[in-house]
DNA sequence: GCCGTTTTCGGCCCGACTGTTTTCAGTCG
């Protein structure tokens, strides 16, 4: 896809200009609208311009004459004149540049005037030679912000799985709440949003002390360092390596504050927008009338209302059209974690799981769940000591004993997670697959295969009868390894078809189906499992990063299977 | 440069913090 590249060269575009012409700050605002608008966009840019042209572009939100001119040209000659233009004047890397905290696009053309600097590297060089703290405007604390935002750029890109900062926010919330001196404390940012990174931890504070909050917020064990300290605003740099902002608030805006943190950025803007047209002022401190009174604040809800809109949960809040839908009244209710009443993927130490068949049994009793589906791996597993028929055999008389034994405190279903092998058949024969009360399905190996021969791989497998589920979709690890290559239009139509349901794995790293393939797979009509694939009792907790993406997706009740009960669940698996 | 259920002209989201300045520009979210 050109989007990531093209919105990379608007922002380039935009910041060149910003340094030709202070004057022309609204075109500059123009070009990084259009950048994101490519950005954050579903459908491939050049295809929206081989279907429909320049016309087409056009209708894109931000995207005018010039700027649809721009992608034209790229995608014909794989240049644009302007951009080529504007490079030979600033010939600096302000993409990789820009994304070093603290640094803006002046000052880095001041570095590049003055000092050379035209990428990292040679920032980096400039900052070790000490020549940066001797240029005016510059100084010793700059020299130290920047080295800070080159090291954590370096650092894993400046982003952690939300299955590792959520526990890490929570502790934080509970020591403030403890603290004495908080009213009330709420998570912010895109871990609210149950985002699957997250940059930093925001958390927001009604307290009626802030002086002695900020000392506490200091001096917190989890702070190694204070980043920045304000009477609003502490920012500490948290021992877990992310960062994270505490703002101490009054309780009459906290609402619009909670509605500003948790964002996003993209459904913000667009808030302001609609309340600019109702004749409102929106902000972080509330809704304000023409005369600048305040008519909503405290509370989030209160501001959706007044803008005529329907409250939604902070999952949505990405810009996808939920604005819309709430302008309609048509929010959806979403899948809640009280609807999950089983999980339907889990691993024992039969293979690579941590714990027996009981004890996993019993964390998934304590989890609250009325049915646990057992899913050790298949013999081409080999690494994790993977099952052949016979130890199946073995596998399922001990599900038996242990459901006997746990009664109806638990239904145990029996199953596996059954390889899918090259040319898209199990690796079981059909009298094992028999004995399973559904088959789950997954692709482990060859993960290589090029689109059109995965996609037949998939698709074949999906039609052939024998598959129930298929686990974690697109097989990728978050920051690790790229998803396989799939034409998922093809994957959802013959699941759709052949009444076969897509997985939601909420192991942290996984997260597959992810948000946006969600979005895409709800179109189809297509049901999904939440399940948690489970290697051990404390993973069953997981089960709300799957619910979290889910709701990303905008998924409800009744498009999840693990919201029925147990004799419904099996009538779907016996079709 | 983009946009329009007030507008085809005249707007465009808004406020806080920092460093280095001696009253503010740059950057962030």
């Amino acid at each position: 896809m050109l989007n990531k590249k093209i919105a990379e060269i608007f922002r380039e575009i935009a910041d060149m200009l910003e340094l030709e012409d202070e004057k022309r700050v609204f075109e500059v605002r123009a070009y990084r609208n259009a950048a994101l608008t490519i950005e954050t966009m579903q459908e491939d840019i050049e295809g929206i311009y081989r279907k429909g042209g320049i016309k087409a572009l056009m209708e894109l939100q931000g995207i005018g004459k010039t700027t649809a001119g721009h992608i034209e040209e790229y995608i014909k000659s794989g240049k644009i004149k302007k951009y080529e233009e504007y490079k030979k004047k600033y010939p600096i890397d302000f993409s990789s540049l820009m994304r070093i905290q603290g640094l803006g696009p002046k000052r880095a053309y001041r570095l590049y005037a003055e000092l050379g600097v035209n990428d990292v590297a040679s920032l980096k060089a400039a900052i070790a030679a000490g020549k940066v703290r001797n240029l005016s405007g510059f100084g010793k604390r700059s020299e130290e912000v920047l080295q800070k935002g080159i090291s954590l750029l370096e650092s894993s890109k400046g982003r952690m799985l939300l299955g590792d900062v959520l526990p890490e926010a929570e502790a934080i919330i509970r020591q403030l709440k403890n603290s004495g001196y908080a009213e009330r404390v709420e998570l912010a940012g895109s871990a609210r949003r149950m985002k699957e990174t997250v940059g930093d931890i925001d958390i927001l504070v009604i307290s009626s002390k802030p002086d002695k909050m900020a000392n506490f917020i200091s001096k917190m064990e989890d702070a190694e360092s204070v980043t920045l300290s304000g009477p609003t605003k502490t920012t500490v740099w948290l021992r877990a390596g992310i960062s994270c902002d505490i703002r101490v608030l009054e309780r009459k805006s906290f609402g619009a504050a909670m509605q500003y943190f948790i964002g996003s950025k993209e459904h913000n803007v667009k808030l302001r927008q609609i309340a600019i047209k109702k004749g409102y002022k929106l902000s972080e401190y509330g809704l304000f009338d023409r005369r600048g009174r305040s008519v909503a604040g405290e509370e989030e809800k209160e501001i959706y209302e007044k803008l005529g809109m329907q409250y939604m949960e902070p999952e949505m809040r990405e810009d996808r059209g939920e604005i819309e839908q709430a302008l309609k009244h048509e929010i959806p209710r979403l899948v809640q974690r009280e609807d999950i009443r089983g999980d339907l993927h889990s691993h024992t130490i039969y293979t690579d799981g941590h714990e027996s068949i009981e004890s996993m049994a019993m964390a998934a009793i304590t989890e609250g769940f009325e049915y646990l589906g057992m899913t050790d791996h298949s013999k081409s597993e080999y690494v994790t000591g993977g099952m052949d028929e016979r130890k199946i055999d073995a596998y399922y008389r001990e599900i038996e004993a242990v459901g006997k034994k746990l009664g109806d405190r638990i239904m145990l279903l029996k199953s596996a997670e059954t390889d899918i092998l090259k040319d898209g058949s199990l690796d079981l024969d059909d009298k094992t697959l028999e004995k399973m009360d559904y088959v789950l399905g997954a692709i482990h190996s060859n993960l290589n295969m090029g689109e059109q021969e995965m996609t037949k791989r998939l698709v074949s497998c999906i039609e052939s009868g024998k598959v129930n589920i298929i686990a974690h979709p697109t097989g990728r690890l978050i920051g690790r390894r790229e998803p396989i290559k799939l034409n998922l239009d093809k994957v959802f139509q013959a699941a759709k078809d052949n009444g076969v349901v897509m997985e939601i794995d909420s192991f942290p790293d996984r997260l597959d189906l992810n948000d946006e393939n969600i979005l895409k797979a709800r179109e189809y009509g297509l049901k999904f499992s939440i399940d948690t694939d489970s290697h051990s009792a404390s993973n069953f907790k997981f089960i709300r990063y799957g619910i979290g993406t889910a709701k990303r997706g905008w998924l409800r009740k009744e498009d999840v299977i693990n919201t029925l009960p147990y004799e419904k669940l099996m009538k779907i698996f016996r079709r």
